[in-house]
RNA sequence: GCCGGGGUGGCGGAAUUGGCAGACGCCCGGGACUUAAAAUCCCGUGAGAUUUUAUCUCGUACCGGUUCGACCCCGGUCCCCGGCACCA
């Protein structure tokens, strides 16, 4: 007897899949597409669990579609440009390209290992100068249409490693990679205008169905836009108008005191010459060496200092004190807000801590709140009151109301604020793309010339990890001509940060080998949008929103035809181990390699998308891989042992016992299941469950003494297509033993006959006001007053009811009779 | 604090959305096969009670409501996870 041998058949067929290029797409105008994708890793070198259930996932579905007659483009690579090479370059002297690469090629032989149906003729690596290049251009094309631009602002600075850090590389306030608390120093930084764009990237939100709404409402709250009317305060002794925002400019009767950022330019004109000058300098000078950590650590407990100016409410007419504070932020709205201490709690708080009056404007008509003793802000909706002419308005007509009326007298106008900033996109490093700027003492900042691309990272540089980035240690990059006019001209030498890498790489696999363009509009408008995208949730804002940010100005450009790239996501939940995330510190990491070698690829590929459905967390149990591990031997044997009696069946079957119909029902309802579950609901899970059943199914059917050799051979070769998405390996190797020559994946996608869902008898429920009293088999089909005739009529009915009265009957057919009694 | 998502057997999870709670698998227990073990196969497995081949009661975090009927809908409470966090 043959035995389930998975490490043979593993590579027999992973090399006849590699040799045959069994998975290579081309464009098919005659077959509808579509498209899968699993975000692409950082090649690290290892493979971890991860990795495993997001491909695994994208391998199911990408082999189910390809079945079910679509032309399947399902392609990977490598987001290969990132710090950890520049670290392995200053610990251990390695050259980051040469790491890289060599990662990439260890990489590429355990995603081999997992039998994932890549076309691997369209892969890419971001730090390869065939891609990077077609970056630069992208870039190039952004500038020019002005979504790209210098600006000088504090960035996060990180002392130790002497570096500008990107926002997600601060973890609580420290830096990743030493742990030294960052600050913030001023630098002239690269952005893109992502802004521009925030009004699109939110409101298209609203019509992306396919995605997640925790993912949507992440990016709409991360956007952030806020609705409200800006409005201009005259300073008093000064010819100065200082603007605020404010989201409730019904309450501006209630503003008894102005707030403005320390970073603000206008505080030096407050204060020059002032007997106020230094106790605000003192102030500004403490905040400016506030880190993040002491900061936040400071929320509700407020400090700031008076500016010795006052300005004029212009609805009280009465003069309020200008303090600065280190709660205003100077990046949001005009860095100057109106303090109201009656409705915001932030306010409320400064109030107290400086005893500046407060007057409350809205009553929220709350027998429990006090409004002319509040304990803290009252941010309710309600009435107006001390507003003059305004009291006894509803405070949600007033803020239209006020709103007008400030644009009618000239001082203020409806604003829209967002939280979203512009996308910091220039990084101190040396492994990423060279921004192919070039800084010319006669023509400033220009683009090389796109001929000249790549611009290719120079290999002449010095690893410290200290001082600038290390390009500038470079003696063949820095020095070079203006494109313009001609004279010497010095490069940027700051790269780009990766996320720009990943925003558009699933444009390049449309086309990944072009070396004329990006790629193609026609094949981009071929295969895009991308149908099924799927991977990790923490990329739910970053990736996520870069990239479809990269596709809106890609399509403003005309070089895509769709203005949003993933019509469906998926965000698989993560791969733990015993309650905890797998950390090298827990030490409850399992190697896929480890799983791979002990039970084979199929295996693993099983167990993990049956332990839970793909959004949710995933415990791993060894356990459970023993059980994936034995289900799959059970399978081997079933079709080892049926063999004979399968290459020695007929044609189509006919059903002719009651068990050849529990057989072909099971086989029907198993298929049904599988379809549904693996091609809409992705609940791999249950699919494979109703698998198991159909395997038990057919183990309880061939002990029959009468069986039914053809329904048999229906049933086998249906388990085995029906399977082969989960397991390939296996199911070609079960494929070929059953006498087969062409591949399980060139098969079709099985269909199911309704008529044999459809049962002669079908169990029903009893039921005594709504308690399950007894089981009933009843012929299919009757009708809800036939059901319930039956029902009643019968002498176990009639015992159930005893003494008591019949109050109602509720018929379901095929469901239940419940009988209501008294 | 605000915004999401969750709480179902010893465990992972089903219940396709108001109609048999616990599919499938794991663990565990019993049996068959075997000199023995492994593997395999079969049976049992939410809790409790009783007069134990059966019957009854309880049971989907907790309290209440709607309904003939609620894991599912509504109101309130507690707990866990994730995101954001002085954004005016």
């Amino acid at each position: 007897m043959a035995y389930y041998d998975f490490k043979n058949i593993e590579a027999k067929w992973q090399k006849k899949w590699e040799e045959e290029k069994s998975f290579k797409t081309v464009e098919d105008e005659s077959k509808e597409k579509y498209y899968v994708l699993e975000m692409f890793p950082y090649p690290s070198g290892k493979l971890h669990m991860g990795h495993v259930r997001n491909y695994s996932i994208g391998d199911v579905v990408a082999r189910y579609k390809h079945m079910a007659g679509f032309n399947v483009l399902h392609p990977m690579g490598y987001d290969s440009f990132g710090l950890p090479a520049e670290n392995a370059a200053i610990k251990n002297g390695v050259e980051p390209a040469k790491w890289t690469w060599g990662n990439i090629a260890e990489m590429n032989v355990q995603l081999r290992r997992l039998g994932l149906s890549y076309d691997w003729d369209r892969e890419v690596a971001t730090s390869h100068p065939e891609y990077y290049k077609w970056m630069q251009w992208i870039f190039i094309q952004f500038y020019k249409k002005g979504l790209a631009y210098k600006k000088e602002n504090p960035v996060n600075w990180c002392p130790s490693c002497a570096t500008v850090l990107a926002n997600e590389q601060v973890v609580d306030g420290c830096c990743e990679r030493c742990g030294s608390v960052v600050g913030k120093k001023s630098l002239s930084q690269w952005y893109f205008k992502i802004t521009d764009y925030a009004d699109r990237l939110l409101d298209n939100l609203d019509t992306m169905d396919g995605w997640p709404n925790k993912v949507k409402i992440m990016q709409k709250n991360w956007i952030g836009r806020s609705t409200g009317a800006e409005v201009d305060f005259k300073v008093k002794d000064l010819d100065k108008v200082f603007t605020v925002f404010t989201t409730r400019v019904d309450t501006i009767f209630g503003t008894t005191f102005m707030v403005i950022a320390p970073e603000h330019p206008e505080v030096e004109n407050l204060i020059k010459g002032t007997e106020y000058e230094e106790a605000v300098r003192a102030y500004i000078e403490e905040a400016s060496h506030k880190n993040d950590i002491e900061r936040t650590s400071t929320v509700g407990e407020k400090t700031g200092v008076f500016t010795g100016r006052y300005a004029i409410n212009p609805f009280t007419e009465k003069e309020i004190p200008i303090y600065v504070t280190d709660y205003v932020l100077m990046g949001y709205g005009t860095g100057i807000v109106m303090g109201v201490p009656g409705h915001d709690q932030r306010d409320f708080d400064f109030a107290k801590k400086f005893d500046l009056p407060i007057v409350p404007v809205v009553d929220p008509g709350d027998p429990e709140i006090d409004v002319n003793n509040l304990q803290a802000a009252c941010a309710a909706e309600g009435t107006l009151i001390n507003s003059g002419e305004y009291n006894g308005m509803n405070n949600k007509v007033a803020i239209e109301k006020l709103t007008e009326l400030v644009e009618e007298k000239g001082i203020g106008k409806k604003s829209i604020n967002y939280r979203l900033r512009d996308w910091l996109i220039s990084r101190q490093r040396y492994w990423g793309t060279p921004i192919p700027m070039i800084y010319c003492e006669h023509c400033g900042w220009v683009p090389e010339k796109e001929e000249n691309l790549p611009v290719i990272l120079p290999t002449d540089v010095e690893f410290t990890g200290k001082g600038e980035s290390p390009i500038a240690t470079s003696k063949t990059f820095v020095d070079t001509v203006c494109p313009v006019c001609g004279q010497p001209a010095k490069r940027e030498i700051d790269t780009m940060d990766t996320f720009l890498d990943s925003s558009w790489y699933f444009l390049r696999y449309c086309d990944a080998r072009n070396t004329e363009e990006a790629f193609s509009f026609e094949k981009v408008k071929y295969w895009m949008n991308v149908d099924q995208y799927i991977g990790g949730v923490e990329h739910a804002i970053l990736h996520l929103m870069y990239a479809r940010f990269f596709q809106m100005a890609l399509y403003d450009l005309g070089l895509v035809t769709t203005e949003e790239p993933f019509k469906n996501l998926l965000t698989q939940g993560m791969v733990i181990k015993d309650g905890k995330k797998m950390s090298k510190s827990i030490g409850n990491v399992v190697s896929p390699d480890e799983i791979i070698s002990k039970y084979g690829a199929d295996t693993a590929r099983l167990f993990i998308l049956f332990a839970a459905p793909p959004e949710r967390e995933l415990d791993w149990s060894d356990a459970g891989v023993e059980g994936s591990y034995r289900f799959l031997n059970r399978v081997f044997r079933l079709v080892d042992e049926l063999e004979d009696v399968i290459k020695g069946a007929g044609g189509a079957y006919e059903i002719k016992t009651s068990a050849d119909k529990d057989l072909a029902y099971q086989l029907n309802a198993t298929i049904k299941k599988v379809t549904e579950d693996a091609g809409g609901r992705f609940n791999f899970n249950t699919a494979i469950s109703s698998i198991m059943e159909l395997v038990n199914e057919i183990y309880r059917y061939k002990e029959n003494k009468d069986i039914n050799a053809e329904l048999l051979k229906a049933a086998v070769e249906d388990l085995i297509r029906v399977l082969s998405p989960f397991t390939p390996h296996i199911c070609e190797e079960m494929w070929e033993k059953l006498g087969h020559t062409n591949s399980v994946y060139t098969e079709s996608w099985p269909t199911y006959e309704e008529s044999a869902l459809v049962k002669d008898e079908i169990e029903i429920v009893i039921q005594i006001n709504g308690k399950l009293k007894e089981k009933l088999n009843v012929a299919n089909g009757l009708t809800k007053d036939e059901l319930e005739k039956l029902v009643m009529d019968r002498d176990n009915t009639k015992q159930l009811i005893g003494e008591k009265t019949v109050v109602k009957v509720i018929s379901v057919p095929g469901k239940l009779v419940n009988i209501v009694v008294k």
